[in-house]
DNA sequence: TATTTTTTCAAACAAGCGTTTTAATGATTG
DNA sequence: CAATCATTAAAACGCTTGTTTGAAAAAATA
């Protein structure tokens, strides 16, 4: 035997590894309460003592897995929107640079995700839509700064609205895209074949218009303007 | 002892009535499997082999739940889409009016349950991203020719806007319609307490703003207008 | 009233769940 | 090499799940 074994040149990521990226699959797949310790174990090619020797729980394990896919996102939505801000000088950004910068970063993570493209998609969506409480928690935690900074950044860009007004619309734009990325996987079956969900960058263009759109008309059809 | 017994006043509605509306209730508040029925038993106040035995198993019950929830939506929605026609006479129902007669139903259907008011919402939703199959096949059955149905309308409301456009963006006001009712809870949370949740037309009548808008000048800014 | 049918009820079933335990392995350090 | 640590592995724990069973109770039918 010469030394060229037919190894699958699998280098095999570390066990821990191995696990956040299953559990990232099957919870975007079938959701908190439909992931089992044991699929997890199963998907990672791990034994199922493995998850809770490394993360304690499964709710420590979902929740660190959640943060390591969430915080990247969030901090280029920070960096783009300081981009607009200084690109801009003293003019505020636009509203379409505003949600250009919530939204855009996500077709990007989904880009980044080679295998399973849209998985990332609804495992964003999942988390907003999943009944457990403590990903209620985690919500509060992870976005409820972000939701402040983007009604900051609106009330600028909008300094006759009321901030009524702009926390309704918000709120709406970010249920839409939160809709948008939960539904995306049934494109293809909704439409009966005519759009596909091949290019992201379509996707993501076509919804940042949709949700900028429907905020600026909801704005200036509102009582006080 | 006189005639009057301290009797609750409670007819007590039949054991299947009950199982479904705990049903209702339950998979609103936890989604498929969140709900046990065990759970429905106790909503219920009913034995745990009942739902078994009226219904024959926990995908049935839901099942059942599901459908008698939506069909009157859905009848709603084609007899206001008819109302609609027949009071332009020649000239096709507007986008406004194509987007009411999707979204109003639910409005209709909200207000009228008057305990837990926004737990219809919630279902409705959760319909959409529960990730259980036999839900999906569900979904074919009960929305795969509504669906048809608003791309006919819509076609004939923009007859120079592709077909795929309009694929594209009905596609997006759906899912900003189910991401609203899905997020519409975290409405107080969301905007710390400014906005509330009670006033279900308001929520509704936003709601038809945002995506008729969304819509419009999505296919108004498509390549081949 | 007698008989048949429908509905309720308590108990149990096998299967799957998250977690823990205990022992064996691998790697690291003295 | 010996010893300490981190990791893996198999088995079992107690608990919950959906479903089934067989007898009691209620309702309907004759």
């Amino acid at each position: 035997m010469i030394s060229s074994p037919p190894k699958p040149a699998k280098p095999k990521l570390s066990t821990r590894r191995r696990l956040i990226d299953a559990t990232a699959r099957l919870f975007a797949e079938h959701g908190y309460n439909g992931l089992t310790m044991r699929s997890v174990a199963q998907e990672a090619d791990a034994n199922l003592a493995a998850a809770n020797y490394h993360f304690g729980s499964k709710d420590a394990l979902v929740l660190e897995m959640l943060r390591e896919r969430i915080q990247p996102i969030n901090k280029r939505r920070i960096a783009l929107l300081e981009e607009a801000r200084l690109r801009n000088g003293k003019v505020a950004p636009s509203a379409h640079e505003i949600f250009h910068s919530l939204i855009f970063p996500i077709g990007e993570e989904i880009a980044r995700s080679s295998k399973s493209r849209w998985s990332l998609a609804q495992l964003v969506a999942r988390t907003f839509t999943e009944p457990v409480c403590f990903i209620e928690r985690m919500h509060q935690k992870f976005f409820s700064q972000i939701a402040k900074l983007y009604h900051r950044e609106l009330s600028l860009a909008f300094p006759n609205a009321p901030s009524k007004e702009i926390h309704w619309h918000l709120h709406l734009a970010v249920s839409s895209m939160l809709g948008a990325l939960a539904q995306h996987r049934r494109l293809r079956d909704f439409t009966e074949g005519v759009c596909s969900e091949e290019e992201v960058g379509e996707m993501i263009n076509r919804l940042i218009g949709f949700v900028t759109h429907g905020f600026i008309n909801g704005i200036n059809s509102s009582p006080t303007e």
